[in-house]
DNA sequence: AATGAATGTTAAATTAATTTACAAATAAAT
DNA sequence: ATTTATTTGTAAATTAATTTAACATTCATT
């Protein structure tokens, strides 16, 4: 629902130059007054007293001279991104991963561990607040933890805080994982899923960091999902489940599908689908080496290997992944589009056969407008996105800044 | 690209803050002082001196005495929309339809002349171009026309002003429609494609006028399209092509399109694609009544005679429409799917149909929080939409408009 | 008739950015 | 080497927008 504008005061000028300077020191490591000031457009003088202020807070470090145009000598100033710390999470289906990260998204610490989230969320919510505790624990001496963010395989209904349409999820959509985290901890929690927490972790730290102006977070795991990015934010739509796009349909015949639609791309675009059809396949393929052990990973070294039924699987899976991806394009016109999930460990093989396959079916003005990559992000995106979650939480509201530095 | 932001100064202040009562001015009729000061959260002082100044400029008018809270006495303000005129031009495959609006976006004049786009562009923009300077003649003694919008099919890329993609018409994507008519006229000439033009319409005179978060407007002609409207703010995407629904693939093993795409929406949910089934199906319909004439609107209303072609043609229709739009609310997640262009002329039976369709293929909990309906808007909406691209322009930049009102 | 609340205006107060002036540092010109 | 110009940063005065506060009207309520 669209809601209406409120008025400006001069308090809400302060805030807004506050949250811009905020937003640049965050993007690079260092500035300078001078150049926060070309920036922002804003005059050197009011730099001048917003960074002296963020100084007072203890929010900024000035950090040695740095020289600025015509080799003149200036401050560097810099985010104390190290200050705090924030705890992000991230739900699987069979195992969960918990991060410690600072404000400029630097990992400190990082734990996997196996649950069996088809057992129900009992001892799995135990497992994971067992880990928040210890986290918290640990740090409680040295650097304050502001914020806990929570990746969860959506789709999610943001204002019910439950899961849908997990049905290899029992038992967990009768509970409200928000609610069961917000009462264990006296730390704010945050909800995103996993898609859209990858996507802002992509946004943010992967190649085209920062620069996108509608990016699209394609997530194939298990599933497949994505996340959107218009101007920097997440785009939810109304629901907040804008972007499931492994539940729109590419094949109008196709198989009926759990969600009650027919040929949704989540059929033909998940690794369930890939280890599916090798199985399937096997019959006509005896020489294959998949024969004995299918699993994603010996699937992917199959098809590198060229293995035929293995190249069969993956060309078929990549020309519906192509269609997706397509769909995608012509109806968000987004500048990049980002794979990630575990299909990115294929390698670079599976990307030119996807690249050529999409190409094959854009007009040509749009695929060369149109960024096609893997993501850059080695580590668990995830995770990093459910802390960024946190972070922006924090850092994009200066009214919670304060509260955290107490002003 | 993402763009950065500016700091923001007092000036930026004062043009927000009469940017907001101009937006809040132009949705409801008559407003007070004190309600414009409850709606923005600003103090009665600040709006009385907006309100003043806008007075002098000529911008509103106060009229005569409303009753507010506890029957209080208080003045009326009201925007005086009738000061200005704007030209809408919508540019179709076989016409031109060209209107005349005030800032209300309220009909003065209009008009629907025969053209024939095949023929190229020479003879049609001489046409239009001839109304253009009618409607400007007319009305240079009395109201001054401050800008023309016009809509063409799309897609089209903004910032080359060309049509792409459109094979019915030859010639039209040599040349650059924005220049030919930025030199023939004195007045700012906006341009916008047909589709988000009408949905731009949708979002300020629709049913559900100006409440939408997400609208998506679905425009069924002689192609597919759609216009996005994103909190009032029509969302383009990278190359302003985005909402090309009609090029997304809904079957995978479709039919080559001349987008490169295969299975495209477009193929299956057009009028040309109605009138073409209808020809192939006569074979096994030799008692239709569509056999002597199968224009579209004959196929409307043999469809609400029970016709058995025209029934199996518009189920099969309305399937992949319906695939289409689970498509759509799927990606984006809208509140509001509106359906226009011909096709609304079949009727609440289409609409009962479609609505069926899409709810067998959607979550519940997805339907029951999205409306679809066919678009209320009885005329030509997409001349509106092409007026309202132009109004928006001047209306939404104080400068502009100021310049205008000569300040 | 007295009281209280809503509407609108005016003048003073407030406050954030800007303007102006200045000092320090350094490059470029002489 | 000296002068000049430019960049960076600070400090005080100014500007300009909203807010605050006080007041007059108007009308409902008691």
């Amino acid at each position: 629902m669209y809601t209406r504008k409120k008025g400006t005061n001069l308090l809400d000028v302060q805030e807004m130059n506050r949250s811009l300077l905020i937003k640049l020191l965050r993007s690079n490591n260092v500035w300078t007054r001078a150049g926060l000031a070309k920036a922002t457009g804003l005059k050197r003088a009011t730099i001048s007293n917003i960074i002296n202020d963020f100084l007072d807070w203890g929010l900024v470090n000035e950090i040695g001279i740095l020289y600025g145009e015509k080799n003149r000598r200036s401050i560097g100033i810099s985010l104390r991104s190290d200050k705090y710390r924030v705890i992000g999470v991230r739900l699987s289906r069979n195992f969960f991963s918990i991060g410690l990260f600072d404000l400029a998204g630097v990992e400190y610490s990082y734990k996997v561990e196996k649950i069996d989230a088809l057992a129900g969320p009992d001892i799995a919510l135990k497992k994971i607040k067992k880990e928040i505790t210890n986290l918290v624990e640990k740090n409680r001496q040295q650097k304050k933890i502001i914020g806990i963010g929570i990746a969860i395989p959506g789709p999610y209904f943001r204002n019910e805080g439950r899961i849908v349409l997990m049905t290899e999820f029992p038992g967990w959509d009768k509970i409200s994982i928000k609610n069961e985290l917000k009462k264990a901890f006296d730390i704010p929690v945050y909800f995103e899923h996993d898609a859209n927490a990858a996507a802002i972790a992509e946004w943010w730290y992967g190649t085209h960091s920062r620069e996108s102006g509608t990016l699209i977070f394609i997530f194939i795991t298990e599933g497949v999902g994505s996340g959107i990015v218009i101007d920097g934010n997440l785009y939810r739509g109304n629901l907040g489940i804008a972007g499931e796009i492994g539940h729109t349909t590419v094949k109008a015949d196709g198989p009926k599908c759990e969600c009650g639609n027919n040929g949704c791309l989540e059929h033909y675009c998940s690794t369930i689908a890939l280890v599916r059809e090798v199985k399937n396949g096997l019959i006509n393929y005896p020489q294959s080496i998949l024969n004995k052990d299918y699993s994603v990973n010996s699937i992917f070294s199959a098809f590198n290997s060229e293995d035929k039924l293995a190249d069969k699987v993956i060309k078929e899976f990549l020309k519906f992944l192509g269609y997706g991806i397509v769909n995608v394009v012509n109806s968000f016109n987004p500048d990049l589009v980002i794979i990630g999930g575990e299909i990115i460990q294929a390698g670079p093989k599976l990307l030119e056969i996807l690249k050529s396959s999409v190409k094959e079916h854009l007009l040509p003005e749009i695929y060369n407008n149109t960024i096609l990559e893997f993501s850059s992000l080695k580590s668990d995106e995830v995770v990093l996105g459910a802390s960024l979650i946190a972070i922006n939480k924090v850092l994009q509201n200066l009214s919670l800044l304060k509260e955290h530095l107490n002003i």
